[in-house]
DNA sequence: TTGTATGCGTTATCAT
DNA sequence: ATGATAACGCATACAA
């Protein structure tokens, strides 16, 4: 009942210049008026601090200028980067962002997309829990116009926007073995993990799985060996998740396989830095004995010693694209996918093999 | 104009089980209805997937269930933690967060608290850029519900959710000085420097400066300092960003000044690793020559080598407890300032002087 | 060119 | 207990 905030609305203005609201709404949105009237309105409006109700807006089917972002997790580097990006560009087109961390869980982001689609926003970008089993089905948006970043082929028919994994993938690899190294092994990160390590890294592979990141990554990197000739060995490869703990976990169970390793692919810098404290621990010197690259974007890998070596990203650009293909997906436009560049960022966790 | 999704509404629920809009609404209301019409409410609300307006509930001053939240940067971790617990907490409560990064710039601010005033929100919870300088009016919030978290003493009469930062300067400086360190250098960050590192570190202390963090972490240095009998020095205190970058030049500058340091705070593990490359290009050992303990809650800290030293805030829990202050905000409780407590976590940077 | 009137989805105030 | 209806802020079809 009680008025949450008594702003001034159109009647106001309309009430202060002696005008109808219609001519108040047309002038506001640029129709013609009279100069005269026009000038009543503006002198109206220079001291009645109006702006306009987005709810009544939205209420006339008319844009909100709020548009929704859906991540696993805000306070990872990966998705923050991507967030900082998409609210740069969103704040450029003068729209405001609706954020959801699911925190890695199926449910919670069921709960968000539902939320989301019951919610006044213009479009949504979507990063998904990296399962594509079990995904919110494409109705479940509710003609809401959707971009998903991060991934690749999650939905048909709705624009995706990712990094070249694959590329990623094959640039480390392939970066490795000029160093001369031939055993690398490769951790590969999962929100929610298709199977556990000790299952077949094999399930990589499964054709249904081509959402991941971590498998555009894998193929570029068997990519890599094969065109090396070198044999691939899933004794070399590690399911993890996207933790500190998770790397070192990662590194004990592959060091613990007695199998010899002389570089490593991590999904991120994180993982990375968790597994290096246990080579450490364990005698192996990196870059000298393993040298590892990461895919990383954020200044965290500066912080790991020596300073990892990395396939760039372009996280920021990633949300700032995203946010550009959904606006263009709003406006009517056709939008299709887009896949950013990445490079190859050197640090000190790479070296020559002796 | 064309519909932008057909959803369902009171009214076609009311179509389908016969009945007014306004039984339909004072159903959905909870307020008394008879057996049978609840039973065939409920029967047409069973395959009719209702969901009900956040516009049309706004425009009737109900809550809308929207929080917003206003950060300077949602890829620093310190943030995004922050951010992480409010959407948590938000979560549980049903409700949504509109998130607006600023970039550290105090005209994106001045945008997004106009953007969010005319949205429609049931509150606000707001970080300030740390300068106190040129805020935004108390009254461009219009009647908004306000929490201000991560600094104190921003807006008079509006509730506070924030660290101890005097304690954790305390208890950090306290514990180098038990390990026999005296020479303890402090980097203190700013996102917008209120004077440049040249002009004279006791800027820091004058009176109007009470909303950073650092400040508050600085007054729990020099308490340590003054406690022990160990007078303070100027020239140990260096400003600078929250960046790796800047930890480096502040390192730099901090040994170009050639007075003896055994010690240092630094705000974040950013800044310290950024430190400690510049100490180690110099031969200056962590934690022998220098121990370090920085502010964080991040996992980030771990990444550093040795693991660094940490003054453990609870910025999850900032998160939670701000959009909790909120709430009671909002159902029209008083709410105080909230302290969140913190403790020394140790790590391997900090060591016993020899 | 301008004003009047209608409707968007919902709640609240009336009658009934 | 229920139904008709006004109102919220705005855009617009229509009348003037």
């Amino acid at each position: 009942m009680k008025k949450r905030t008594l702003r001034v609305t159109i009647k106001d203005i309309a009430a202060a210049s002696g005008l109808s609201i219609a001519s108040i709404s047309r002038f506001l949105n640029g129709l013609p008026v009279r100069a005269d009237t026009a000038a009543r309105i503006e002198a109206a409006l220079a001291h009645l601090d109006y702006s306009p109700n987005a709810a009544a807006l939205y209420m006339k089917g008319r844009a909100t200028g709020i548009v929704g972002l859906i991540l696993p997790e805000i306070s990872h580097p990966f998705f923050s980067l991507i967030a900082e990006g998409a609210i740069e560009e969103a704040r450029k087109n003068d729209q405001l962002l609706l954020l959801s961390s699911t925190e890695g869980s199926r449910e919670n982001e069921r709960i968000a997309v539902d939320q989301f689609a019951r919610s006044m926003l213009d479009g949504l970008v979507y990063i998904p829990v990296s399962n594509p089993a079990d995904l919110p089905a494409l109705e479940s948006f509710k003609d809401l116009p959707l971009v998903v970043a991060g991934r690749v082929g999650v939905f048909p028919g709705v624009p995706h926007v990712y990094s070249d994994g694959d590329k990623g993938g094959y640039l480390a690899a392939k970066y490795l073995i000029g160093l001369g190294r031939r055993n690398i092994g490769f951790f590969g990160s999962f929100w929610e993990a298709p199977c556990t390590t000790s299952e077949l890294p094999e399930a990589l592979l499964t054709p249904n799985s081509g959402s991941y990141s971590t498998i555009h990554r894998f193929k570029g990197y068997l990519r890599a060996l094969r065109e090396e000739g070198i044999p691939y060995d899933p004794a070399r490869v590690v399911i993890c998740g996207y933790g500190y703990t998770n790397g070192a976990e990662a590194a004990r169970e592959l060091l613990g396989r007695a199998v010899p390793v002389d570089g490593l692919l991590a999904m991120t810098s994180i993982v990375a830095g968790g597994g290096m404290e246990v080579f450490r621990g364990q005698g192996r010197s990196v870059p000298e004995d393993i040298s590892i690259i990461v895919f990383d974007d954020s200044e965290i890998m500066n912080m790991a010693v020596p300073r990892l070596t990395s396939v760039q990203l372009h996280l920021r650009r990633m949300g700032v694209e995203a946010v550009r293909s959904l606006n263009r997906l709003i406006a009517g436009e056709e939008v299709g996918d887009t896949m950013l560049d990445v490079s190859l960022k050197l640090g000190g966790s790479t070296r020559s093999r002796t």
